[in-house]
DNA sequence: CAGGATCCGTTCGGATACTG
DNA sequence: CAGTATCCGAACGGATCCTG
């Protein structure tokens, strides 16, 4: 579908930015406060090196978040909300407790 | 990653339940009122009746959506909200609202 | 410590053709 | 009209190894 699909809608411009089942689950992370690359490791199981560097790496892009590096050995580097990103916190909590109130169906096939 | 991202997390909920970049478009569709299987295809350029198919099968079982069959010829199939589908609305429209706020990086390779 | 490079598997979605 | 069946391609993500 490339990008075609009803620019105008703001929905579908959210699902461009935050794509990917980590991209929010990252984000809410950050909510927390900054954080460095292993402490989102760790806050985030089972996600790769790969996929973290590649959603962050999107997110500065974007305007989402900072990157700020600390010129010392070992290396530190800094992941932090922007006032854009910060604005992501209703979005997620409405999302969340929207998704809470939803019953298990148990079985889930899908497709 | 199957499925063992932070249950505990409403978000990741949300994720499974909205997965795809057309659930939340169906959905939003679906705000406006009830719609038939072609009109619905109509709302969504480029999505497939495979793709359609799949999603709306999947929001019944969580009981997002009803479907309602009219026993006639030619066949007459009604998607509408539940209650609980409505709940989105509120959810959708602030995604919407704040992407809306994001600027265009205009570069986006992603990945 | 932070992350780039590769290779590969899974999933989601598109295309097409065919039914009740 | 409203799907279903099949095949296939693209995107996202995981695993592993290596580097500044």
């Amino acid at each position: 579908m490339t990008d075609s699909r009803l620019p105008e809608c703001g929905v579908a411009r959210f699902l461009t930015l935050l794509n990917g089942p980590w991209a929010t689950l990252i984000v809410r992370e950050l909510l927390h406060g900054p954080h460095r690359f292993n402490q989102l490791r760790e806050a985030l199981p089972g996600i790769s090196p790969h996929t973290l560097t590649s959603r962050l790496r999107q997110f500065e892009r974007h305007g989402i978040v900072t990157r700020t590096t600390y010129a010392q050995i070992p290396p530190r580097v800094e992941y932090e909300l922007t006032p854009l990103g910060e604005g992501l916190r209703d979005v997620l909590e409405a999302m969340g407790t929207w998704a809470m109130d939803v019953p298990d169906p148990a079985a889930d096939v899908t497709v």
